[in-house]
DNA sequence: GCAATAGTGTCTTTGAGACAATATCGA
DNA sequence: TCGATATTGTCTCAAAGACACTATTGC
């Protein structure tokens, strides 16, 4: 539906009728954490635009000029359209745009990182609305991807990390309440770079940003859960 | 016109005639470096737009689906429709997309940051074509920029910051061949932020992404020329 | 007790910053 | 010669990394 529409709107102009007028999405790299373990959350692409093979994309959809106020505003009401699914987080990251994107005439998408509990992920593939699927380093995206957005999620992770490095930004792929050792792990997998969890502690309670909460029991020695001060923090220094 | 056309479409698609069609364009946050001030360079709002007073703009424009492939090929197109200029350097940055943006409905505007030399830039701004506008720190822009567009200046000058600590990018200010005390001075520039010339040294030469040139003479003790062996090169740390 | 995870202390290495000193040109 | 800029050397301090050690729970 979504792409057959772009060729439609190049037919139209090729016949004079339009003038060029670019098509106009938004799209989400939709991240949960899953233990050690970072995943893309995809949807089958409609059974119309495809040529037989099974075909995932990521989530997203058309600009509403008459309701959307700004794209965050444009993706969140068609992630909530498309799966019934607020995110936790979502931010504008980059955009795509260009005539020779498979999308069968000039498209152009904002691309946004976006990130989940990985509850709601788990129900939602449950319920066979997405597809996750891992993004480890080495790992190959699988092929079955629509157009270009095994790139996407490539560009969109790139970025991520890079913001992660130096941001609290991770954050957002775990719940409100952490332990020192979740966030570890959270930027070690975000950032695809292990660090040593004693200087991991010593360098972000130096950052004087995270607060005390309760206590949280796991499999050993319960830990001293926190919180973020503020929903996102930029460090002076390198954090992983 | 640009931005008349924009109403035009949103009073379109509010009698139904058309669908609700974002309107797309390219901006370019063009900069030179002139001694030790940043500009960048503006050009006039045609009087069509304008309610009298004379209001600045960044140099942009429409897409064209029929014969842009990508966003830096349009925007390398409307420079050069608008002021015959190929910069030195184009690449894309944000995108800064709604529906109040003060053009009278959704529009979406890749915004670029560009960069060329201040030898072309002066030749325009003889030629009335631009105006060239200093973005020092403290100081404030002039207060008759069209629309967002201080904003993006902003915005762009931020992004260009935070990747010019760590990367090779400011080189595209200064000419092919230069003295490592020109690129430091491009450096403290655009991060904004002055750093030791002896330390600096030490830290871009043990980089290694430097070639050696001819000398170079000027008004001391003649220097070392030098060129990047790369267009763009990230460092590992901090330059500056 | 043991397994498992949380948390502390400290040593070493590296890089950043300050700054003095020397070098080489043109006038 | 001097003024101006380039270039080198070295010292200090702070942050990063490695790693051994102790602490507290459940079983």
């Amino acid at each position: 539906m979504r792409f057959a529409q772009a060729s439609a709107v190049t037919h139209a102009q090729t016949r004079g009728e339009l003038k060029a007028t670019p098509v106009q999405t938004v799209e989400a790299v939709l991240f949960g954490l899953f233990g050690r373990e970072l995943k893309v959350a995809l949807i089958p692409m409609s059974a119309a635009d495809q040529a037989g093979c099974e075909l995932l994309m990521l989530p997203g959809g058309y600009v509403d000029a008459g309701q959307d106020v700004d794209s965050e505003g444009a993706l969140k009401r068609v992630l909530q359209g498309l799966l019934g699914l607020t995110p936790r987080y979502v931010e504008q990251s980059f955009t795509v745009a260009g005539s020779s994107r498979g999308t069968g005439g000039w498209s152009s998408s904002i691309v946004h990182l976006a990130m989940a509990s990985p509850e709601s992920l788990q129900e939602l593939q449950a319920a066979g609305k997405i597809s996750l699927v891992s993004v480890l380093p080495e790992q190959e995206l699988p092929s079955n991807l629509a157009l270009d957005h095994a790139d996407l999620i490539k560009q969109a992770l790139s970025r991520f990390a890079a913001k992660a490095a130096h941001s609290s930004i991770v954050s957002h792929l775990l719940p409100e309440v952490f332990t020192l050792s979740d966030l570890h792990r959270a930027f070690e997998v975000v950032c695809q770079r292990p660090s040593n969890p004693a200087n991991f502690r010593r360098k972000i309670l130096e950052a004087n940003v995270l607060v005390s909460a309760d206590v949280l029991h796991g499999s050993g020695r319960p830990a001293q859960g926190y919180r973020f001060e503020q929903p996102l923090v930029y460090f002076d220094r390198q954090i992983v």
